[in-house]
DNA sequence: GCAAAAGTGTTCGTTTTACACCCATGT
DNA sequence: ACATGGGTGTAAAACGAACACTTTTGC
């Protein structure tokens, strides 16, 4: 009923039926995006059985007709190591990715089917993540040469069961948005009522009612003016927002009374 | 960075690092209860190094008192056999604790804190489901003598993180049935309008309203009469109904708009 | 006839929706 | 002066909460 391993050659032992993958949301005038990684054809190669026979490869193209293409996208992740927490690992992947720490990150569930990646069988737990456009790109990391960020609306073809695990992420975020107030950290740290309406009819994917959206907003006493407005813009300059963080704690723990829809 | 496997002992090769852990929630009169499973003394023994030395044996006692009890509660789960899919090992075990098929079943998430098993590294994905008392004793099955039923608010003391699985199991059975028609697979199949009540009245942990949560019922259109009735009741007797698996359907597909609280 | 649960409507306050015009700014 | 997005209030409808009495049945 057990595996016995008996050979290992890393300073890290990792998990080789455990993986992470990370959603990573971004948001700008272009609408929400994810952060996508370029894979490296030559791993891919090597993920393959030494000795496949033109038979297996065949097949393999036939299950995954994306391995055809020259560049191959999917979401960024990694086996998880033997000495790591899921969670921690999940946070240091997305350091990796943006060099951002302290970011919102979620768990969405572990994606398990028998024939997500060809050859092995590999378990992953599906991460998503909300970051803040003042920080794409303080550090486009050295590991991250390979990263780029796409339209939710035009993905490329991902590798394995990516799609999927991005259109899960979406589900999630929806559920999240409308009980939580999470959408904020999809916005700069000073923002307009416009940008945070954008930021709820583009994840909701439909559009509201500019009066009835502030009503709501202002009932839950989130919102701070900063005092500051827009500069420089070709009609009446809009006021810039920052959230309260206290109000933002207590809203979070306390469940949610409010519901934006 | 990575494992080499170089033995198995079994037909059914299994991953080590993964298992799956099932909530078992059922309902009766006396209200919500999980179906624990009791472990064999002899199972957790060898889970410990061969030689373990005494003070390794203090120290897993202290993260682990559980494990000084006589008997050791658990969830009913087990480890990922490497060729079946995630979904379905979880529907065997389900069928190996309750004899029971097409039971409403759904993912919790993964769990994969460092410590939560004692000396190996196991990251468990949790589920939940939820049985009709009608089938409750239709195969108390070979493999399952050690099941037991706990009333929610009397559980032991649980192993590894387990109370914590059922913990979250709770939440999400609490969100999923506001908003979608999931109470009723708690229910035998046909019910008293009072019991689809106290099954929400105790999944949310509050009291309701009859009339008004009759209302909503009604607007749902989820019910039929069946035209029977309590038999020798000491009471008026209730109209018996059944559940119209067309609407439910359609409920479950179409996100929901009622919202029952 | 009484104990025990079933069944049923109305009122009131709150929330949600729908909707249109003036304002500030840069060019 | 015009184009562009910013900002604001009100009325009608829908919904949710609170609440009490009559009915049916077995004993």
């Amino acid at each position: 009923m057990e595996y016995y391993i008996c050979n290992k050659r890393q300073f890290t032992m990792i998990l080789n039926s455990v993986s992470v993958d990370c959603v990573i949301f971004g948001f700008d005038k272009s609408g929400l995006r994810v952060l996508l990684n370029q894979i490296d054809k030559d791993v891919l190669r090597r993920t393959l059985p030494a000795q496949a026979s033109s038979e297996q490869i065949r097949q393999l193209y036939e299950k995954h007709p994306v391995f055809l293409n020259d560049i191959v996208w999917s979401l960024f992740g990694g086996h998880v190591p033997e000495a790591q927490d899921l969670d921690e690992f999940a946070k240091e992947l997305l350091f990796q990715a943006t060099g951002l720490n302290d970011v919102f990150l979620q768990q969405i569930r572990a994606f398990g089917s028998l024939q997500r990646v060809p050859y092995t069988r590999v378990i992953t737990v599906g991460y998503y993540s909300l970051i803040n456009p003042d920080y794409y790109h303080l550090k486009q990391s050295n590991l991250a040469k390979s990263l780029q960020w796409f339209n939710l609306n035009e993905l490329p073809v991902l590798c394995f069961d990516h799609e999927q695990i991005i259109q899960e992420a979406l589900i999630k975020l929806r559920q999240e948005v409308m009980y939580h107030p999470v959408g904020f950290h999809l916005l700069p740290d000073k923002f307009r009522l416009t940008e945070i309406q954008s930021v709820y009819e583009v994840i909701l994917n439909k559009k509201m009612d500019t009066r009835n959206f502030r009503k709501k907003l202002a009932k839950m006493n989130l919102l701070v003016d900063s005092g500051e407005k827009q500069q420089k813009v070709a009609h009446r300059a809009a006021k810039l927002y920052q959230f309260d963080i206290q109000v933002y704690q207590k809203l979070k723990e306390e469940g949610l009374n409010f519901r934006i829809e």
